[in-house]
Formats: structure tokens, C-alpha cells, sequence
DNA sequence: CCGGACTCCTGGTTGC
DNA sequence: TGCAACCAGGAGTCCG
């Protein structure tokens, strides 16, 4: 249920914390919430001890901390017998980050940033100790109730979108999300309109466009007056392009309310608790009046969820 | 290419 | 009070 928004939240709220922090220790209390990577837990814990985080980023509903690259070690050939001192030295060529801790929410994750010794949350499955040049000590708790979520060390790649952008292995497959600056409006309308599916289906497939979940599919196409099954091959252009821009404001008002701050020493940087639900106009809100013409909002399964639409305002056309 | 079914998963809530 | 059933669904995979 973290979509974009809340990721974004949780991004923000951790960029200043971990940017520049050194992990002094892992502690993996539940296994499965590492499904992801690629290894056993001891394997993860290794590779991450030591480790710098160079940033933090996003791409839809993925987030990830690059790891800042060790200086690649050089051999230097030498004649046996010429030998003097070191045998390796340190490359002084730029270093690029290669892996990134990936982290996914799931349903229900959250990343929390705490004091050494506050108290750890229940549902706490990944403690990760860091220690950061100005903030001192910090904790990064990955704190998940259905295990849906994951963080894994990933590889690096250049995302095949041509733009020369890393990403994790992981994240390659998804498009861009409707916010980053570099999704390509043109050609996100022309893959809708060859799509042969329901729009909804659509929103959600994060190999079109990322970053859409229930919540904000089901608000973005109230707000355009769509019904989740209208087909995309007969959703005009102009309704298409109106959907669209109807994705960025929902998530741009939701991003607004859900607004972090960093106060500098522990910051709760859980995306998953707000929801903005005050905000919300179709989700949810199945028998509560439709604010535009206040007729029921109804929900109807739809792809294993529910899906909330006004029958009236919201008609396939 | 498309859609449906299935899997992963558990704490809070509901119902008896 | 106690306990079992129910519910929420993001994403990957497999199959027809």
C-alpha cells in the first residue's frame, strides 16, 4: 500500500540520515524480509558491515541506497625480486557506486530512523547501525507486519531506457514513474493506446508506468471520471492525457501532505502510517456519498482488490 | 499479449 | 473472555 508518495516520504527522510553513513552492524531478525537478495542473511550482513551509503533513491515504489564503491585496488606487476613494500595501491580513478541495498514496502513496511537505544518496534525484522560524520550514531530499522516488503543487496545497472540512469538489477524491468522528469509523456500514452485491457490494469502494470497503487489508481480515475474497466484501446487521447494529469496531481497533493522533515537527530520516516485519508475521494469510501454528485461510492473486486468508483459519475464510454 | 489463479504473509478486527 | 475466521493486497510466476 506504500505508493509512491509514501515512498517518496520515506526517501526524503532518509537521503540526509544515511547519505555519508558507515554501517557498523546488521542485525536480520526475520529472513524472510530478505526473500530478495540473493544469499543467505550472513551473506548480506557481510557485504553491508563496512559499507557507505552514497544517496538514497527511487524509482516507483522502489527505493535503494547506493553503496559507496571501496577504491577499486590496482595490482601493480612487479618482477619477484623487485618487490619493495606494498604490493597493491589505491586507484585514485572516480568510484562508482556497483551495488545498492534495494528496499521494497510491500504492504505493510516501513523504515524507521532511531536513537542507538530507543526501543525496537515488534515487528522489527532488519536492525542496520550506522554511524553518520555529523548525525553521530543512528539506527535504520526495517519494520514489516506481512513480510511483503524486502531489502536485498543488488547489482547496479544501466537502465534500459537509454537515459544512462543506475539502477538494481531488480528495478530495470519498470518504467519511470510520472514524476520523475525524464518519463516520456508521448510514449507512455502511445503503449496505453496499443495496451488491449482495462485502464486500471494498466495504471497498475509498473512496466508501463510506475509508482501506482490501489489507493491512487482508484483516485486518479475518479478524479478523471473513468471506469477502472474501460478499455484503453477506446479511452480517447484527451481522456488519456486528462488521466495522466490527474496521476500527477494525486500523487503530487499526496506527496505534499505527507511532507517530511528531517530533525536532524531521529526522525520517523514512516510513509506508511499517513495515507493522507482525509484527502481520499473514492477509496475507501464505498457507501460514503461521491463528493461530486452524491451518489454512493461503490466497491467491486477487481484483479484481487477492491476497486472504489462512483457507478455514476464514472461510466465506461 | 492477455488474464486468471496462485503464492508469499500476519496482526488487527470481527463474529460467535 | 476466548478463539477462530476473515481481511488488506504488491509483485512475481505459471499456465491456458
Amino acid at each position: 500500500m506504500p505508493e509512491l508518495p509514501e515512498v517518496e516520504v520515506v526517501r526524503a527522510g532518509l537521503a540526509p540520515a544515511v547519505t555519508g553513513a558507515t554501517v557498523t552492524q546488521v542485525t536480520v531478525f526475520d529472513e524472510r524480509s530478505l526473500r530478495r537478495h540473493g544469499g543467505p542473511s550472513e551473506d548480506f550482513i557481510d557485504r553491508l558491515v563496512g559499507s557507505t551509503f552514497a544517496s538514497a533513491e527511487r524509482r516507483g515504489k522502489f527505493l535503494w541506497l547506493p553503496l559507496r564503491a571501496l577504491p577499486k585496488m590496482k595490482e601493480i606487476s612487479l618482477e619477484s625480486g623487485a618487490k619493495r613494500g606494498s604490493s597493491v595501491e589505491f586507484d585514485d580513478s572516480p568510484s562508482i557506486s556497483e551495488t545498492a541495498v534495494v528496499i521494497h514496502l510491500g504492504m505493510s513496511g516501513q523504515v524507521l530512523l532511531r536513537e542507538p537505544e530507543a526501543a525496537l518496534d515488534r515487528l522489527t525484522r532488519i536492525r542496520i547501525d550506522v554511524t553518520h560524520p555529523q548525525h553521530g550514531q543512528l539506527r535504520v530499522d526495517f519494520v514489516d507486519q506481512r513480510i511483503f516488503g524486502s531489502m536485498a543487496i543488488d547489482s547496479l545497472v544501466t537502465a534500459p531506457d537509454g537515459a544512462g540512469d543506475l539502477v538494481p538489477s531488480q528495478v530495470a524491468h519498470i518504467a519511470r514513474d510520472p514524476m520523475d522528469a525524464r518519463f516520456d509523456d508521448a510514449k507512455f500514452l502511445a503503449s496505453l493506446a496499443r495496451r488491449n485491457t482495462g485502464i486500471k490494469r494498466a495504471l497498475l502494470d509498473q512496466t508501463l508506468i510506475s509508482g501506482i497503487g490501489n489507493i491512487y489508481a482508484d483516485e486518479a480515475l475518479w478524479a478523471s471520471r473513468i471506469h477502472y474497466n474501460q478499455p484503453t484501446s477506446t479511452l480517447s487521447r484527451p481522456r488519456a492525457k486528462t488521466l495522466l494529469s490527474e496521476v500527477r496531481l494525486v500523487l503530487g497533493k499526496a506527496l505534499a501532505e505527507g511532507g517530511t522533515s528531517f530533525d536532524a537527530q531521529y526522525v520517523n520516516v514512516n510513509g506508511a502510517s499517513g495515507y493522507f485519508s482525509h484527502s481520499l475521494n473514492a477509496y475507501g469510501q464505498h457507501g460514503e456519498p461521491c463528493p461530486r454528485c452524491g451518489r454512493p461510492i461503490v466497491r467491486e473486486q477487481f484483479m484481487n482488490r477492491g476497486s472504489h468508483f462512483c457507478p455514476w459519475c464514472q461510466r465506461v464510454r
